[in-house]
DNA sequence: GCGACCGGTCGACAATGCTGAACGGCATCG
DNA sequence: CGATGCCGTTCAGCATTGTCGACCGGTCGC
């Protein structure tokens, strides 16, 4: 029996349903979202709820993540061995382009981040670890496709929705792009996901060369380009293939491999 | 029928066994410890890999715990109430005193950091968001146990490690300086779970009255104190209640109470 | 105060997942 | 270099376990 267990399976699609979308959720809405039935969807929300994965509101009974989540994030983030192997590249990335940084790993058609280092000034800023980024319009998700096959397909399969005048949407236009960023060795996102908002990102690779992550810098556009429409800072994309370079090393590949 | 789904409540202990101790486990180590048939574990462990929960080495084959979790925690905390309504007041917190500041929830026999605010200046900090702090020696575990008859008795019954010389571990000890904390609103830590650290915290009460989390700032014990084995800071006490106040108020309730 | 809705419960059925044993690959050790 | 253990994985049969539809009791809104 090579399947799955069914009731796992469902638990984790409960909590992905309350992960995305609704904020808090009616066991009636989960059970018909889900098409399970109520006392089903019951149970299997009493258990998470015991296990601290999921939290219901005592007064109008309706159900969100639970705290539990948080803390086994915050785990895995422990267990991450990209992560730990970066965190001193990213910093000094962050302090010499003078921008906030970024290490993203591939995740369900999506960029996750699993570290960022503020942008070394006294500017307010909230912390981005365990967001998503999209694929099709990030410099870290072009960067990741480019040069992993399998990133590649989810971001070709996937609807690429516009985020911005400048979001590249169409199939032939993003197979040109991740043409040139694999040519080139980096990626960027000129406003193509925020308006205002500019990175440049550069492929991390394990000891057997598959792309396992990227690292990448963002600021506002005036800041990453040269000019008003011009091309992105050279310093800054060396900066960032620098580092990028430099965790791939520290993950005992890529001696041979240029990025 | 009002147990748990069984292999719901088998997948969150293997999750906890993952996420806490080792950092990968392989296939025997895991279903032994659980006290699981292989197979079994097995099962469940191929149907959290297929979720993203968990994730395997390919060379090794030992399991970890997955990005999936990561994403899920990080929509806990957009999800998080208080945490949404404290973001403002501790940052006001964090500028005037110039400390970083922790909010935290009572969880799993400890506190969980749910918002964490860097100490406003250039120096390297880490982020404690989903980190774990201890009831007994921590300000903030102690300002939840203080007002929170349920923590209260939770910090009692489990046992107390020693930190530092300076940790308070006895039980009658333990009751006596809650009873201190109930009375002047406020809990410190003065180098009682790392040399050198201090801590001041204070309790938020939802609408209700009962204590749904605590406000605290950490910093350097020479900062904290006035003197060496002085008493801590009178104005920072003060900002810390000030600040857990502000948001009990901005949670609707407190109108009448007074921390 | 009526109705509709919601969260929760119950008991029966059978589908589901658990179990013990056996397989194949890998590394180690003799 | 073959034997031996260890480990992750698979298999098939059995009964435990979770699922289902119908049924409560409370609450909100009309």
């Amino acid at each position: 029996m090579s399947g799955s267990i069914q009731s796992v399976e469902r638990a984790a699609a409960i909590l992905r349903l309350l992960g995305g979308g609704e904020r808090r959720m009616g066991l009636t809405d989960i059970a018909s979202t889900l098409g399970l039935a109520k006392a089903t969807a019951h149970g299997i929300l009493r258990t998470l709820q015991q296990e601290g994965f999921v939290e219901q509101d005592a007064a109008t009974g309706r159900y969100q993540l639970g705290a539990e989540l948080l803390r086994l994030g915050n785990s895995y983030l422990d267990i991450h061995d990209l992560r730990a192997r970066a965190l001193v590249w990213t910093d000094d990335l962050a302090r010499s382009s003078g921008e906030s940084v970024h290490l993203g790993v591939p995740h369900q058609g999506g960029v996750l981040v699993v570290h960022h280092v503020f942008r070394p000034d006294d500017s307010r800023q909230v912390v981005e670890v365990g967001a998503m980024q999209p694929l099709h319009s990030s410099a870290m998700g072009k960067a990741l496709a480019a040069f992993d096959p399998v990133v590649r397909t989810q971001l070709l399969a996937a609807d690429r929705p516009r985020f911005t005048a400048r979001t590249v949407t169409g199939r032939r236009d993003v197979e040109d792009l991740l043409e040139v960023v694999r040519e080139q060795g980096w990626a960027s996102d000129l406003e193509e996901s925020w308006e205002g908002l500019a990175s440049v990102a550069s492929p991390v690779h394990d000891r057997r060369g598959v792309a396992v992550g990227a690292v990448g810098v963002t600021g506002a556009v005036e800041r990453v380009r040269e000019s008003r429409d011009g091309a992105v800072r050279p310093a800054l994309v060396a900066a960032v293939r620098d580092c990028a370079r430099a965790v791939t090393r520290d993950l005992g590949g890529g001696r041979f491999r240029i990025n």
